[in-house]
DNA sequence: GAGAATTGTCTTTTT
DNA sequence: GACAATTCTC
């Protein structure tokens, strides 16, 4: 068994060295079902890695018969990155992925058991989009007496409940829940008929598969002697199922997880699902892990209260043997610009005057719609910015449609890639014609690209003029051309073509839409992650492979692989992301943003204590991200979707301890750190001497000073008196923006 | 069928 | 206020 590593001693003795005691035990029990409650920065990506490492290294397993799950790829990636680096060993048949990627790989070898074709497509939220819109015409539910996304959102739901069509339109309550269920039950069809399945399906019929088929079960079963899974907490109720499936003959599972940093209650993650985990198998064992390595005691103390007002969790204490460190700061702003301008002024100073580099620093916010402001500022300075987790580079308009051409060549049933791409470069086959071509192929029981290419031959057809049945025909003959040059092409040659043939590429480049030549730079650099794809895919797969099996397993990759790291190393610049995007991060400084009633809390979360109580621990997650700094930022007034609104403090603020808090407050005469100059001059002598750049009126064309941005030109002036905005043409920092009362400018 | 006008939406997000 | 999606108009 080549697997093996001769000798385990030294790899114990590096664990006993490495691990602390908690930890130790957390990687080494291997006896029954293991619980363990991992608080934040306690080391358990480590805790999982290790323990891989340690069933393989000491307890002689093959990496075959280990099952590893994470919710994302990109946390699937760095695990296996990071056991090959405690190994060096050969980890080929370990199992290691994403829920939705493991239900995937199993469904694709044994769904044909439950009737399901290998060659399935899976759809993601755009297809599920059209899919249901579809469903709903042919339902003769309008989309304006219901929204599309949520009837989606209902049917999700039911099937995270498990509930099929027919059980759905049984629990139906009134009306509207008995039209929903015959959309449901239309959309299945749907899915059914184009082969594919929407990210539900995946999960729930791998349960189905698991359940029902015991022949198919048991291998797995019997084949998976340990199960590893990472943040619990956020599993749903089908993945639950698959898991205990799947545990069911080892009855060896791992679950790693922190019940106080469920976030994603929203999404259909069941908190329950870590809170009874001893009920739900026997003999648990759990262990705590509670020392953090990660933050400060004060950060780690503020936390911790926060996060005790919420009822319903697994006790523990996190502790540190670091120092107390600084206290959190906490700043009132006027508005939601000088909190950008503050927050910015602060970052700009932890680099200029204490060489933080950009990358130390984090910018969290509760709602995407509050980076803009945060990215503008930082164009203004030149702080170099990383947005994280806006358009994923897969859900791009040219990507979907390069893809749809791809995923039609494997899968000649999928009707939503064909209708998408069937006019696209244009090629006269309007919406009509295509529905009734559409129509035609569901009545005769052929796949949509069939049915292009025979419509030709069909006399009795009267309906579709025979000119477009001719264009139907060359559209259909494209994808036989491709068919035939599977076997000659590599993968991204093959992607080239594709989009060379069917006239895209031509089409990008003749408009004249500036963001065309983005959208070619897109496509290409698509076409490159082709290249690495099957680079990789070769190392790993020796034996030739036909081109359009490639091709497939990179259409698996991209479905499930939403969005490229975006996180690149090495490159130094100041990350701007939600509250959500940074579970699992650190930064030595952390602000967090928008710290008020309505924002954060969001309003939509007010009524109801389990909503209050998930938006508490997203706040503990944010500060527990912080290793050094955290400061905390609200305003007395923001602007959102258009209209300026009075607000009040969240109630979080309230819910950490004085003893952990200090207020930063402008009126504090002792320039600090948190204290800076420019704006925050400003504030001190707001609260002192009323000089007269408070009434002064300003109008275009005066030249003005300032502070620190020196000289300018006014081009415009926006209100009056004190709270006036003053657009500034500064000869040093160019065009700006700035409130009077605040940037202390003066008549020159 | 393309471009203009209007309407509606505005939490978090992975798969 | 910003943006996308839909509907209207030619």
């Amino acid at each position: 068994m080549n697997f093996q590593i001769e000798n385990a001693t030294p790899f114990l003795n590096r664990l006993e060295k490495e691990l602390n005691p908690p930890q130790f035990q957390a990687v080494t029990y291997t006896d029954g079902p293991l619980l363990v409650l991992a608080g934040a920065g306690s080391g358990k990506t480590r805790v999982i890695t290790y323990r891989i490492a340690y069933l393989i290294a000491v307890k002689r397993l093959a990496p075959w018969n280990i099952l590893a799950v994470t919710f994302t790829n990109k946390a699937a990636g760095e695990m296996k990155e990071r056991v090959d680096v405690i190994l060096r060993h050969s980890l080929r048949g370990l199992w290691l992925g994403t829920f939705h990627s493991l239900c995937a790989r199993i469904l694709r070898y044994d769904g044909k058991a439950i009737g399901i074709d290998p060659r399935f497509s899976i759809y993601d939220t755009t297809d599920q989009g059209a899919a249901i819109k579809r469903a709903m015409a042919v339902c003769n539910v309008s989309p304006k007496e219901a929204k599309p996304a949520a009837i989606l959102a209902m049917i999700s739901k039911a099937k995270n409940r498990l509930e099929w069509p027919e059980q759905f339109e049984e629990n139906a309550r009134d009306e509207y829940e008995v039209r929903a269920a015959r959309v449901y039950k239309t959309y299945q069809a749907i899915l059914r008929e184009n082969n594919a399945l929407d990210f539900d399906d995946l999960l729930i019929e791998a349960v189905r598969l698991l359940l029902h088929k015991p022949e198919v079960g048991e291998t797995y079963q019997k084949r998976f002697q340990h199960i590893l899974v990472d943040e619990y907490q956020d599993t749903n109720h089908p993945q639950y199922l698959f898991l205990r499936e799947l545990a069911k003959h080892h009855n060896r599972i791992c679950a790693v997880g922190d019940d106080d940093q469920s976030i994603y209650r929203w999404r259909g993650a069941d908190i329950r699902n870590i809170l009874e985990f001893e009920r739900d198998f026997s003999n648990v064992k759990i262990i705590r892990l509670e020392q953090n390595y990660r933050s400060t005691r004060n950060i780690l103390a503020a936390a911790g209260h926060l996060v005790q007002q919420n009822s319903g969790r697994h006790k523990k204490t996190l502790w540190t043997d670091k120092e107390d460190g600084e206290k959190l700061g906490i700043v009132r702003l006027p508005d939601e610009i000088s909190e950008a301008i503050w927050i910015l002024n602060e970052v700009s100073r932890l680099y200029t005057e204490k060489s933080t580099p950009y990358g130390r620093m984090a910018v969290f916010y509760r709602t995407n719609v509050q980076s803009r402001l945060f990215e503008e500022e930082c164009i203004k300075r030149g702080v170099p910015y990383r947005l994280i987790g806006n358009i994923a580079f897969y859900e791009r308009k040219e990507i979907k449609d390069v893809l749809a051409y791809c995923r039609l060549l494997i899968n000649p049933a999928d009707m939503v890639s064909f209708q998408r791409i069937v006019n696209l470069p244009k090629r006269k086959l309007g919406a009509k014609a295509v529905q009734c071509l559409m129509d035609y192929a569901s009545l005769m029981k052929l796949p949509i690209l069939k049915a292009a290419k025979t419509i030709r031959e069909e006399k009795h057809e009267a309906t579709i003029h025979p000119t477009t049945r001719e264009r139907f025909y060359l559209f259909s003959t494209l994808f036989q051309k491709w068919h035939s040059q599977t076997k000659t092409l590599s993968l991204p040659t093959l992607i080239e073509t594709i989009v060379n043939d069917c006239g895209y590429s031509a089409m990008l480049e003749e408009d004249n839409d500036p963001q065309s030549q983005a959208r070619l730079d897109n496509i290409h650099e698509f076409i490159t992650a082709a290249m690495q794809f099957e680079k990789r895919f070769d190392a790993e797969i020796p034996s030739p492979v036909d081109t359009i099996v490639k091709l497939a397993a990179f259409l698996e990759n991209v479905a499930l692989v939403s969005q490229i790291d975006q996180l690149q190393e090495g490159e130094d610049a100041l990350i701007l992301m939600t509250l959500h995007g940074a579970k699992g991060l650190e930064f030595p400084y952390v602000f967090i943003a928008g710290m008020e009633e309505g924002l954060f809390p969001h309003s939509k979360s007010l009524d109801s204590k389990e909503a209050i109580e998930e938006e508490r621990r997203l706040c503990y997650v944010g500060i527990t991200r912080g290793q050094m700094r955290v400061v905390l930022t609200h305003v007395e007034s923001r602007r959102l979707y258009g209209r300026s609104e009075w607000t009040r403090p969240s109630r979080f603020l309230q819910e950490i301890p004085d003893r952990f808090v200090e207020e930063l407050c402008w009126s504090d005469a002792k320039p600090s750190l948190y204290h800076p100059p420019g704006v925050m001059e400003a504030f001190v002598s707001f609260g002192g001497d009323s000089g007269d750049w408070r009434k002064e009126q300003f109008e275009p064309g005066d030249m003005v000073n300032h502070r620190s941005f020196g000289f300018g030109v006014v081009l415009g002036v926006e209100g009056e008196g004190g709270r006036a905005r003053v657009t500034v043409d500064f000869q040093e920092i160019g065009k700006k923006t700035v409130i009077q009362e605040f940037a202390k400018l003066t008549k020159v």
